[in-house]
DNA sequence: CTTATTTGACCATG
DNA sequence: CATGGTCAAATAAG
């Protein structure tokens, strides 16, 4: 820090836009049209500001940011050692290259879009708040490696620092490459409520055809509860150009749950459990699906969402197809 | 019942 | 040996 570099000057405006635009979005969640145009611009403003920092960090190891590579290779590991649990934990870095699998930032919200499971939280030195370490839902069932830490800012303590470690390699619907049609057919219409206190959405059967899907009725801790239903997928698409693997049919999770059984119906909205306790401790919270704001506009629309990833993890690009709307998360990063 | 979280103990590392 | 990361038994939640 200290020399206040172009570099620093103009990421520091960019936040602040994108603050005020976050502001902004609040007032007039009112209005849907206003709601999506600033969803756009905060996405627009996150990934220009993402960029920037994965860029600046690659020049000089920034304090903010960092991306390293994590070999994990076909760390089979999990192996119970029954007395003593001894994990040989080999972390070979790389440096420079892209796709990095370790990224920090902090941000507001901790929703992302994934289902993690916390196991454990630790006391830090020099920090207030403990730390809490999510693996992600499907690490045994999918091996999927991803994990994440998250622990509360001493000096804002309305953010946490989140380091994202590994990538998603699972097939959660909620996560992975996917393509859902769904339905702004709010039930009421009502029933589409804006951001107001959760970021949940309903979503409602495209076909008018009564045979929705399980409905996850996620409750806030509050009276927000809304239903997700997803319809099986008309089409999968593959996330950026790489070849992706098939489609979300082949899945044999060992244990019977909730989220296998709908998954097999090609439900998305599964396990979307979103706890959002009066006041978060720290990180222990569990997210589950959301596609965050979704302004529908129709009745009568459907939409298709597509989930895939970033170069950064950046977590859901959420395209648009045959709507004139689209979905875009809203990330208070930083 | 199954699955998730809590939490102290255990382990690896510097 | 202090610190941070993980395990796993107990417990809570659904």
């Amino acid at each position: 820090m200290a020399a206040a570099a172009p570099y620093a000057r103009v990421m520091e405006d960019m936040v602040k836009g994108r603050e005020y635009a976050t502001q902004l979005q609040a007032l007039l969640r009112d209005s849907p049209e206003a709601g999506r145009l600033l969803d756009r611009i905060l996405h627009a403003m996150s990934r220009t500001i993402d960029t920037a920092k994965a860029a600046a960090a690659e020049e000089e190891e920034a304090s903010e940011v960092q991306s390293d590579v994590t070999c994990a290779g076909t760390a089979g590991s999990s192996k119970r050692k029954a007395a003593g649990g001894g994990d040989k934990r080999a972390s070979c870095r790389k440096r420079g290259q892209q796709g990095s699998s370790v990224v920090t930032k902090n941000i507001k919200d901790l929703e992302d879009g994934h289902s993690w499971r916390k196991y454990g939280q630790k006391e830090i030195q020099n920090s207030k708040y403990p730390k809490a370490y999510f693996r992600c839902t499907h690490k045994y069932d999918q091996q999927c490696v991803a994990q994440r830490q998250v622990q509360r800012r001493d000096d804002d303590p309305d953010t946490y620092t989140v380091t994202y470690i590994g990538m998603h390699t699972c097939r959660d619907p909620a996560t992975a490459v996917a393509s859902l049609v769904v339905h702004a057919a709010g039930v009421t219409g009502d029933d589409l409520h804006h951001h107001a206190g959760s970021r949940l959405i309903s979503f409602a059967a495209a076909n008018n055809n009564a045979s929705a899907a399980t409905t996850s009725t996620t409750t806030t801790g509050n009276t927000t509860n809304q239903q997700l239903a997803v319809l099986q997928p008309l089409k999968l698409e593959c996330g950026g150009g790489g070849e992706q693997e098939e489609v979300l049919s082949s899945l044999t999770p060992a244990g019977s749950s909730a989220a296998a059984e709908a998954m097999r119906n090609g439900n998305a909205a599964a396990a979307a459990a979103t706890t959002t306790g009066p006041e978060p401790d720290q990180g222990d919270v569990t997210s589950g699906l959301q596609l965050q704001q979704f302004y529908g506009a129709g009745d009568d629309l459907a939409y298709m969402a597509r989930f895939s990833y970033d170069d950064t993890f950046d977590l859901e690009d959420i395209v648009v197809f045959g709507a004139p709307d689209s979905i875009t998360d809203i990330y208070a990063d930083e």
